[in-house]
DNA sequence: CTCTTGTTAGATGTTGACACCCATCATAAA
DNA sequence: TTTATGATGGGTGTCAACATCTAACAAGAG
């Protein structure tokens, strides 16, 4: 495998491996199942052991590793399953988000959703997907962070990296346009300050991914 | 500080030193802020700092410890704010729990809850209520892992614990009349399948008991 | 007196070494 | 052939030592 780590003099060598390993990861260049060894990562970077370690417990806490004693690491396999039950939470939290983001967000945060979705659309007909989804990542964040919930913040932060790699996998099969249409009604709903309308379109935009991913991405990857 | 540590010869010193840790954290014996050395740690119960460190990095990454490199570790201190949402986002995801239970209860599970909460309320009339709050714990993982969401189920217990802490303030401060009758309120939407009733209540429940910590107990404690 | 600049003691980050454990394979017994 | 037993090679857990950094205090300049 082939990790790319910038060493900054100013950070530690856990976080940098950390931080090498979870974009590898969330990418999907490290596959689940793959086992990772202390040693080869330590000498291929020309460190000790030590630091490896530590990154391994963190990112063993964080969902992205899964750490046996005395068995080593290996990448956290996510069944289809999981995957299901992930976009199920994201509807629930993020439909609670839009609700109380309805009557708390500004014009500017407005413009900005209005923004990010064109850019959005230009990207996906450009075929820029890598660039969908980073702009998909952030038309949410706007109004999960206006609900002024920090930790409802954190949280869903936390659950879309763990499963970036699947939903990654939306955009990349070119499966956006109903999304960027979803994105339409809901700016339109919350321009209304409509909070439950807003919630519920949120809540199947979440299921609507969901129901995309498991019957044409997983579906045939097997 | 006391920490009591079991060295179990098929665990890890690792494992010990976070579960010795975590629940000091949890039953709140070691207060939010205070600084935890290494050193003086690893040399309580004689051993080295590497395991730990590691330690550290995984109660980091669960959000019980807060580590900043090159300045040490410290207990997490939790905000009135952080109580707030937290409650907020248990209501949202433990009423989506019981909406999907309502459904899947079985009459096995049924009876377990009618149990626990009568044993909670006599738990409770004894003053027993560090038991009161196992009780407790035990009844929402009744509808929680029945729900069939595993990840809910593990998503919710890690937030639980992180916030032990305070929950177990609402217990020890004798305020468990209002949540045994709103249990049996719950057991009793669960029992006509009520599944929105059900959801309703458990969401009320969680709101409620935002309500007290948030007057009776955080308001005291300054 | 306040702010800045050494200085120093203590803590953290990292290393290399060692003991122990586990998986694997070879050998032997059934 | 299949199962059981026991080497062995590699990996993991832990340690002690060293390098580096932080925080606290002392001394000096303004």
């Amino acid at each position: 495998m082939q990790l790319s780590v910038k060493i900054n003099k100013n950070r530690t060598l856990r976080e940098s491996i950390a931080d090498a390993l979870r974009d590898s990861i969330m990418q999907g260049q490290l596959k689940p199942g793959v086992k990772i060894s202390e040693p080869a990562l330590a000498s291929q970077f020309g460190i000790s052991r030590t630091p490896v370690r530590e990154a391994f417990r963190q990112l063993d806490s964080e969902g992205f590793l899964q750490v046996l004693p005395r068995r080593g690491a290996r990448v956290a396999p996510l069944s289809e399953k999981d995957v299901r039950e992930f976009y199920e939470i994201k509807a629930e939290l993020e439909s609670y988000a839009a609700r109380l983001a309805a009557l708390r967000l500004t014009s500017k945060d407005m413009e900005r959703m209005e923004a990010l979705n064109n850019q959005m659309e230009k990207c996906h007909h450009q075929k820029d997907y890598k660039k969908v989804f980073n702009l998909h990542n952030e038309f949410h964040e706007v109004f999960i962070r206006a609900c002024g919930n920090d930790q409802l913040h954190q949280l869903l932060k936390m659950l879309a990296n763990k499963f970036q790699r699947f939903r990654i996998l939306l955009t990349i099969a070119g499966k956006s346009e109903g999304s960027i249409s979803q994105h339409r009604e809901i700016i339109e709903a919350f321009r209304k300050k409509a909070a439950d309308e807003a919630a519920r379109l949120v809540a199947e935009n979440a299921i609507f991914g969901k129901e995309v991913i498991i019957s044409e991405i997983l579906g045939e990857m097997q």
